[in-house]
RNA sequence: CGGGGUGUGGCGCAGCCUGGUAGCGCGCAGCGUUUGGGACGCUGAAGUCAGAGGUUCAAGUCCUCUCACCCCGACCA
């Protein structure tokens, strides 16, 4: 596929497509829907890693990792799992050479073979709550896949808990779709709607299903993240048992949780212009990067030992820093390619800034000639960049939270949601009282589905935009990728 | 699996209708001039024209088959 990160469009915003799409940071593999992840675009990925183990962390689990090859078998355990997997398994039927007697899975999700441990490992209330979390890839055969948002083999994180009661679980599970919307606002800067998920859209073997949910720029939504609560369901299929206070026999109750490289186009789509990238800072592999301007060689020592005082002050204040020395690529070039590439302040340095001793700092937020600032004294640099870091940070959330409310709308009634979905698009929300085949209807005639029943209802009591029945549910209907 | 489309240097494409020495832009290499918003000149390297078969004196171009990929739907983090 397309190498599109070199500037070769006029058309900037084609070229940001190809962002979108593939270029730099994901491209299609010999493999159909396969991905590919480029060093920028994996430290991307690297802190968002970052910013998620931290919260779980803090929040007592440990880390550990499970096989990627599952027996079928153990997929078949859970009826519902099963079905709900069975059309998207890749299957290894040889092994060695030889036909295998039991074919094995790659792990599509591993809620099957992590029940298997932990029915091994869990016999005592003692053991309980069992809070783990895996770093792993898995594979889903998709019949459609878009680069990042849905691709055949992905990276994730999948959490896995076990407890001693429903209500111990499903508050743990609530509390994992905290710490993913907590990390979603504050470091993706990504505003998110936490829901609970129709019983169609849940989770196969699950009792309740949670997501966050993200409108992207084209109004489209997202589910950026799941957390949910199993029930018994995968105790029972694999033995989870545990001798109570009481010595009584009893069945756990686990949980499941997971977030993955979706997050990279959930932030790319999200914050993207027509310039490129905009990366949020906390999530950024170069939070300032430094381009050195000179034309003699005499001006090219004093800049770059000047850049590189700079730079040192910089990195001394925890500033992601990098200090571009192409000697072949102009000043220009550069300018529009860390634009491209996100990274949210630049700051120029070339003999008039040596000379009055100040430098240019520009900002990503506002491209172009708006964004920077000029002759910031050398010696505030430091506090100068970390403040524009905040600021940045916060105007990503500032500018996709407005986005978000303003193509936001209440409808109340049918022709109303087919009117605002084929006019402005954006989520709408209704009062729902409607049924799984309701909601089936829709989707066929709309192509919008039920992306979540959102946990926060200011709305109060109303009547359901379809049937016209009395409820207090709201529903948030989208289209969805 | 349906419905569309595309396969030509690394990337993006033209050439095909009307057969006659394989081209353009970008990128890449060398040299020189440049460098405060995507630099320029000269020189150069790089192509089994997706594959197989056929028609023809002659096929990137026409015919047949095959393969691959892309887009739009149905499934999904």
């Amino acid at each position: 596929m397309a190498e599109s990160i070199t500037p070769q469009h006029e058309d900037f915003s084609r070229w940001y497509l190809d962002v979108i799409r593939e270029a730099e940071l994901a491209e299609n593999s010999p493999v159909r829907g396969s991905m590919v992840i480029r060093p920028y675009g994996y430290e991307v990925w690297e802190h968002i890693r970052d910013g998620l183990d931290r919260r779980f962390k803090a929040t007592g689990h440990k880390n550990a990792y499970f096989p990627l090859f599952i027996p079928m078998s153990f997929l078949q355990r859970e009826a519902e799992h099963v079905e709900g997997f069975a059309p998207e398994l890749a299957v290894v039927t040889i092994g060695g050479g030889k036909e295998l007697e039991e074919p094995l899975v790659v792990r599509p999700t591993s809620e099957t073979i992590i029940g298997h441990m932990y029915s091994r490992w869990i016999h005592s209330y003692r053991d309980l709550p069992l809070l783990i979390n895996q770093w792993a890839n898995v594979v889903r055969w998709e019949m459609r896949t878009r680069p990042f948002l849905r691709t055949m083999e992905f990276l994730w994180q999948e959490g896995h808990t076990a407890h001693a009661t429903p209500e111990e679980a499903q508050e743990h599970t609530r509390r994992m779709l905290d710490v993913y919307a907590d990390f979603a606002i504050n470091d993706a800067a990504i505003p998110v709607i936490k829901g609970i998920k129709s019983d169609r859209e849940k989770f196969a073997g699950a009792v309740a299903s949670y997501a966050i949910e993200a409108m992207m720029a084209n109004g489209w939504a997202l589910q950026a993240g799941t957390s949910h609560y199993l029930g018994d369901n995968f105790a029972r299929a694999f033995d989870i048992k545990f001798l109570d206070e009481n010595n009584e026999v009893r069945y756990c109750h686990t949980t499941s949780w997971g977030v993955s490289t979706r997050m990279v186009g959930a932030v790319i789509m999200t914050h993207g212009d027509d310039q490129g990238l905009r990366l949020p800072p906390r999530l950024a592999p170069i939070q300032a990067v430094i381009v050195p301007i000179w034309r003699s060689d005499d001006q090219q020592s004093s800049v770059l030992e000047y850049a590189s005082r700079v730079e040192a002050a910089l990195k001394d204040a925890g500033i992601r820093t990098h200090l571009d020395l192409r000697a072949d690529q102009t000043p220009g070039f550069k300018f529009n390619d860390w634009e491209m590439r996100g990274v949210p302040a630049r700051i120029e340095i070339g003999p008039r800034d040596v000379a009055q001793d100040a430098v240019v700092l520009a900002r990503r937020d506002r491209p172009g000639k708006e964004g920077k600032t000029f002759g910031v004294p050398v010696t505030e640099i430091a506090p100068r960049v970390r403040g524009l870091l905040d600021e940045i940070q916060a105007g990503l959330l500032a500018q996709a939270t407005i986005m978000r409310d303003t193509n936001t709308h209440y409808v109340a009634n049918y022709d109303q949601f087919k009117a605002v979905l084929d006019g402005e698009g954006g989520f709408l929300r209704v009062h729902w009282a409607g049924t799984t085949e309701d909601e089936e209807r829709i989707q066929e005639e709309t192509r919008a589905s039920l992306r979540c029943l959102p946990l926060e209802t200011p709305e109060g009591e109303g009547t359901c935009f379809l049937t016209g029945k009395k409820t207090d549910r709201i529903a948030i209907f989208a289209r969805a990728y």
